[in-house]
DNA sequence: TCATGTTTGTTAGTAAAGCCTACGAAGGGG
DNA sequence: CCCCTTCGTAGGCTTTACTAACAAACATGA
């Protein structure tokens, strides 16, 4: 009982090989699904040699050949390829007194390109941005959106990209765009009440018209996306919206959940507790939405008469949605949550007690680590997602 | 707004890589984390070729050329190398009266290697078989388990390895064990508290021991796998065991979900409902385990005085069951779960009951097309899990 | 001062892998 | 009997990353 051996190389065993000997995945492979040929492999090591100066920039040559497992040589292959295209420039020698040669430090060049980023949760506005690489926004639009739904939103959110493209002032790499509702894998939006839109091929449609790269997904999924990249979080996330509705995105093994219908995160219908609660739209009772939908809960804070009062609102809405996510939590075994939503009604009481009812109702050995918090992107989250979803789309770095 | 186009091939683009073009993932790349050479795309094409053979045999080269996308040659080189291995064998011409060359078919030698499976999830007893290729057991072996624990346990399952490796009768591929408790991904056992093991590295004892592969898992984690393999499960599947504890299993796109601290599926301590509940030793009240755990289901199946009675602690019992699986099932928007446990007790009724439960707690759209049903694969779920977990880290199969 | 060791980045040659082209084998249909 | 189709295999080519080797540039210690 010495060494944690992989259990991988055995004297006895014929067939030597094994089809994914990933160190994290140790043994577990994953079912294949399509071919992989010498040129995949290439671009796989190309974005792992660009993930390792997106995450960790000023890095040699030599230091990215460390830290990937590649050799210096394809290494130097690679970084000259991506400096061609731009994407890296090289920022001179490195200062300090080491033996050897001094090495030339490189970095992502985050101006090189830029990304349209469009957020169409809101309800009553459509607001859109221009984003660097590193996420950062660099020009701002947005055009109202007064009730419209439709052919109408969408020839809107035509007018919005247009606007946008027209403020790009580097080599563009696509459009993302966050949309509320249900988004399938290609970017059609199935469903989304609030627009009024059913099976609308908004990414499609959005390339045929602009001819650029363009990925479209669910906001909630943009929003988790967003956090992980840009607000330090783990690789098991889970992102929950409170606004008008309530939805959520999750990210599992650093990854999107999608569901099996592309409804992944949609909790604002499931009904919280065993005693009853308030009529939902949706037509059952007591659904998460009536307890903590932003309109509801300022109706019943403007109700409070007092600031005990409010608290309690707040203490009950916030128990609420501690009941909602503690069978998630402890099924998914989940490390972080991370909460999105105006942060007046949101902060300190509202996710101290979410937590603490998470806690009392889950197992908390599995999960003292649990932290829960507010996200610190604000209201630019999906804008910021929907970079996120371009960048890692072209570049295959996040 | 004819074609959904991938988004992909820009005119203004100056970056012309995609680092997955993989149809499902359509733009949304995964991070890269470790490096491919050749030889590993090698052994991606190898499974991807054995996979097309395990889900469908008896196909000629040209069938798993055009069903991979791999060139004929490519497939032939491969399959010279399989039936080197002994795994492929060829079954003769095709039949039936078709122009050309007839075909040489082409299948999975199901008897050429053998698994040893080992299940230590029952209270009583410790089960192990020896396994084919296709999950079929051959011969069978068990210890009884008298309330032991701690190393004398271990020695136990020591001695049953050793009686399974005494019945195999093939090459072996390697062992695969179900273990209660937190296992992580290097197969140590973290907690088990009925074996009384804590932080046991199950897998590296067991492979420094007998020399050959060992992977170790949740016994649930086992038992979602078997039932994806060979109970015709979809991709998206919550496998929930109900004995003495209550745990699951989850599977989300195909692969199993570890959790941040690996404990994920463990819901038997998460609360259900917000009307109390009877004490658990956990030291909560209302936990998933109090309401459904097996022991307590039978006591208060004996203390009803009628049929009617019994359906109703059935009913009630089902209800918190969906209660607690409510929200996992529309914040996953999981499209199947499937129970595994005592079928006298878990059939119709409870079945019914539950997914009548959660189905008036969530969003009927999005799960209109959930289905709930009991295994099929009965009290040896976990050993052919165990199984699938080998054929799956060995040969990329599953 | 100068030889030595160290680190960096690049050049040349090699091995692995899958592709394309082409070919013989084997059978059906007119 | 000839043409066509399909199957499996050879030979040659391209891509990719590796190993080996080397020049450049700097620190250090005799």
């Amino acid at each position: 009982m010495t060494q944690p051996v992989d259990g991988t190389e055995s004297p006895r065993a014929r067939v030597s090989f094994l089809s994914q000997s990933s160190t994290a995945a140790s043994g577990r492979a994953l079912r294949p699904s399509a071919k992989v040929l010498p040129e995949h492999a290439r671009g796989h090591n190309r974005a792992l040699v660009l993930q390792s100066l997106f995450t960790t920039g000023q890095r040699s040559r030599a230091d990215v050949a460390r830290s990937t497992g590649l050799t210096r040589v394809t290494v130097s292959e690679l970084v000259t390829e991506l400096m061609a295209e731009g994407l890296l420039v090289e920022m001179g020698q490195r200062g300090g007194a080491r033996p050897g040669k001094p090495a030339i430090l490189l970095d992502i060049d985050h101006s090189s390109f830029q990304v349209v980023g469009v957020d169409l949760s809101d309800f009553a506005v459509f607001r859109g941005a221009v984003l660097d690489l590193r996420g950062n926004i660099v020009r701002r639009a947005e055009l109202p959106l007064t009730g419209i739904t439709g052919q109408a939103a969408l020839d809107r959110v035509v007018a919005l990209t247009e606007r946008l493209l027209a403020l790009v002032s580097a080599p563009l790499l696509g459009i993302g765009v966050g949309s509320p509702g249900i988004v399938d894998l290609a970017g059609l939006v199935a469903t989304a009440p609030n627009l009024g839109w059913t099976n609308v091929p908004l990414q499609a449609y959005l390339f045929e018209r602009f001819g650029v790269p363009v990925v479209v997904a669910n906001d909630a999924n943009a929003a988790v996306l967003a956090e992980h990249s840009f607000g330090d979080a783990r690789e098991d996330l889970m992102l929950v919206r409170i606004g008008r509705g309530v939805g959520a995105g999750l990210l599992l093994g650093g990854g999107p959940l999608y569901g099996s219908r592309f409804a992944a995160g949609e909790i604002g219908h499931v009904v919280v507790g065993t005693d009853g609660g308030q009529q939902c739209s949706c037509g059952k009772q007591g659904c998460l939405e009536t307890w903590i939908a932003v309109p509801r809960l300022e109706a019943k804070l403007m109700d409070a008469p007092s600031e005990a009062g409010r608290d309690d609102v707040l203490r009950e809405a916030a128990g609420r949605l501690g009941i909602a996510l503690a069978p998630i939590v402890g099924a998914l075994n989940l490390g972080e949550v991370v909460l999105s939503g105006p942060g007046q009604i949101l902060g300190g009481l509202f996710v101290d007690a979410t937590l603490e009812t998470i806690r009392s109702r889950t197992m908390a050995p599995f999960h003292g680590d649990l932290t829960l918090r507010l996200t610190t992107l604000g209201d630019d989250i999906v804008l910021r997602g929907a970079a996120v979803m371009v960048i890692s789309a072209r570049l295959g770095v996040s």
